[in-house]
DNA sequence: CTATCAACATACAAGATTGGTAGGTTTTTT
DNA sequence: AAAAAACCTACCAATCTTGTATGTTGATAG
């Protein structure tokens, strides 16, 4: 598994606000109610994104979350990279690994970045706008 | 990650007795000397991909194993399934995963789908002839 | 100024996975 | 009988996953 809930809760979090994005704050109860996700454990997702700069939090009554960007303006990619960690394919090829001392002459490496550039190019080639509900293109990526 | 260790020493193994089939049986002290892997770890593994009849294992001395078929007969993505269990990116697309209740109206379906399917056809396309040393094509898929 | 709402922070924990190790048994050849 | 090598079972420490529990901080309403 590549992908674990954590990525995917980020994921369907952000499409959540942008489908339900009214320019108020949106309080983590509705969408936990809506998607049916532990609200606990949302929180922390919540604080990692909040802390990116990809949602805007707000304290107190009337307060929670939005989208500080516009949906298309969201990568697939770049949210799970930041939730996940990483999302290379294998351990040698997570951003700052210790580089392996069989690298040069491995015979799997050429693959396993090659791997990588498919994942990454696709997961950035997808934004939260192509993923909403809105979202039924004819040249639809998906 | 994706692919953890067992899935990668499966491949490199594989690669080692492609590039060193002679006909003979070649015991695992050799290739553990070569590519640096615990035997006794390699011995769980070597013990799956001769079950699953990807080597044929002959006891005793003399013995060791060797490929049952051809380098190019042996497709990435089916050792790397048979070791890892799944390659799927997401626990809901595993085989066997009992299907999420929330999924008709998924946003995110979709996207696993076809990144399932981009992951699954590339490994598919790469064969242990391809991973050679031997192997330089300029056509070369990697 | 206080009650309430909601984000934000930290610690804990059960269960699974990862990456092995330890110690032995069986089969084949010499 | 001895040696070589596959094969088998059990165990283990560390980490990751998927949360829960228990708060604290900050904003707003009355």
């Amino acid at each position: 598994m590549l992908i674990s809930t954590k990525g995917r809760y980020a994921l369907r979090v952000m499409i959540d606000l942008a489908e339900h994005q009214n320019g108020d704050f949106i309080p983590l109860r509705e969408i936990v109610e809506r998607q049916g996700i532990s609200q606990k454990y949302l929180e922390g997702i919540m604080s990692q994104l909040s802390r990116a700069g990809f949602v805007d939090g707000a304290h107190g009554k009337g307060g929670g979350y939005r989208l500080s960007a516009a949906p298309d303006q969201y990568r697939a990619g770049d949210i799970l990279r930041l939730t996940e960690g990483s999302i290379a394919p294998v351990t040698c090829l997570e951003c700052g690994a210790r580089p392996c001392e069989r690298a040069d002459d491995c015979r799997t490496r050429p693959m396993w970045t090659k791997l990588d550039q498919l994942i990454g190019d696709f997961l950035d080639s997808v934004t939260i706008a192509d993923l909403m509900e809105s979202s039924h293109a004819e040249d639809s990526i998906l």
